[in-house]
DNA sequence: CAGTGGTCTAGACCACACT
DNA sequence: GTGTGGTCTAGACCACTGC
């Protein structure tokens, strides 16, 4: 009864949204069923990849995107509610849905866990950075691979310092292919403020989703010890990143090397 | 009017459970306005905690519930659904909505985040497990108030080490309330089969619900060293963990050490 | 088959923000 | 006031499980 309509699609809307797309039914292993609202996730997924809302844009409103896509008001919603679960987008009452985004968002660093042994990272101020290089090369194998890259095509180096509170604490290596980021230079990170996901987002239209992390404790090499300000052998924490815009397409590889005298990484588990 | 009911509460139902709360108005600063659906996430929260069902149970179903609360079937789910994300209980479509476990959940080890370089954790085969010791002292400061405890007040103090595939990967201190765990003992633990949170649900009754870690890099000293077999000063990941039972409660704090060769800790950011 | 959770709808009302 | 998301209800039907 969902699948069919008296109505003919409004052709005041955009055409290429039809009515909801009818169950499958009658295939012979897997029926591949997938709920109205999942269907509707989908295709609100799509149009933010396609760029059609921007980062802090809101988003249609619930009864709009009924409207849309021939469903019920519940139905948007529980596919809003995925995607808000998923932190792609924030609902704000009696405001409207606005399309998730790095910058301005209330926590400074989405995807940074280390805290200080007392406090939090907003109490310490804005990170000071400082960029040792930003080079375009070709990628070795083992930076291609997270990438989802092929071995020799061209990504961005990136190498930096945060210090806090004066106290140089995190070293990292960033790896970006080179396409989607095609003219990003030392010059332009250095006199941005704010979280490089946010330049990401508004430069290149590029916007970070999900991480996963691999965390060990490694002893601090000799270039590593004189940029944190450590000793040789020194145990750090080494963090690797690979951070996924929509689709789970991997768009940075960042390896970092954490002091945790001071800080520690911070995780919570349920 | 979700607050008037026609009939009389349901004499042959628990007595204590009225109808739905009233949402409180007329109050001057705060309304404490809280949905219905918290409420009823709260009253069931409270069954759980008194053990009304006890882990791997089935609640009762969601019709069942209404009707206890006096509320719709929907109402019911939105709080079931919270609890579900929050890995209280678990459902499953034709059976019913189960109180979660650590025991026989499709994933042993719930709160454990170590992953070998290659495969997982299962593939790896059970851990062996090794006790060192396992004693009953006066708690001291640092001990005391992560645990919420005074100083001086009795705990149980455990020291064990994993091995995985015959490697000495984790050693660990795990500290616990004297008096929850009254009665547990190193002979228990060597016999018992399966994660330690299983064992405390089943002889305890205490189930831990969430946990929060500290982690940071530190240099084995001559007893971890000895214990994991790597060289004094080597680089190990150091994992603070305390573990919550309902209503915050910390249950246990536990101070691991993980050799980060062969194995990676692993953590998802969104 | 009956009972469970899962989906979908339609309508009412509430809380909040802007204007 | 109008429009937004948030809550609550009631009823229908679907999908899965086990008798």
């Amino acid at each position: 009864m969902a699948t069919t309509f008296l109505s003919p699609p409004d052709p005041a809307s955009n055409a290429s949204e039809a009515g909801p797309v009818a169950v499958a039914s009658g295939a012979s292993a897997t029926p591949a069923f997938s709920p109205l609202y999942q269907q509707i996730k989908v295709l609100i997924l799509q149009s933010l990849q396609a760029g059609e809302w921007k980062p802090g844009d809101p988003i249609p409103s619930e009864m709009e995107l009924a409207a849309r896509f021939r469903v019920s008001q519940g139905t948007v919603r529980k596919a809003i509610d995925e995607l808000a679960a998923e932190n792609l987008v924030v609902r704000r009452q009696g405001k409207g849905t606005f399309v998730a985004t790095h910058a301005e968002q209330h926590v400074q660093y989405r995807f940074l866990r280390l805290m200080p042994d007392s406090g939090d990272l907003q109490s310490e101020g804005p990170a000071e950075r400082q960029i040792i290089n930003c080079k375009r090369l070709r990628a070795t194998a083992d930076i291609a691979r997270p990438l989802a890259l092929r071995t020799g095509d061209a990504v961005l180096q990136l190498r930096r310092v945060l210090a806090f509170q004066g106290a140089p604490t995190i070293l990292e290596d960033v790896w970006l292919p080179g396409g989607p980021f095609k003219g990003l230079t030392a010059e332009r990170l250095a006199t941005h403020r704010g979280p490089m996901y946010a330049l990401f987002e508004t430069e290149f239209g590029v916007r970070m989703v999900r991480a996963e992390e691999k965390i060990r404790a490694v002893a601090a090499d000799v270039a590593s010890a004189e940029l944190l300000g450590v000793t040789v052998g020194e145990p750090l924490l080494s963090v690797e990143r690979i951070a996924y815009t929509y689709n789970d397409m991997p768009m940075e590889l960042r390896r970092g090397l954490y002091r945790t005298d001071g800080h520690y990484y911070s995780n919570k588990l349920s």
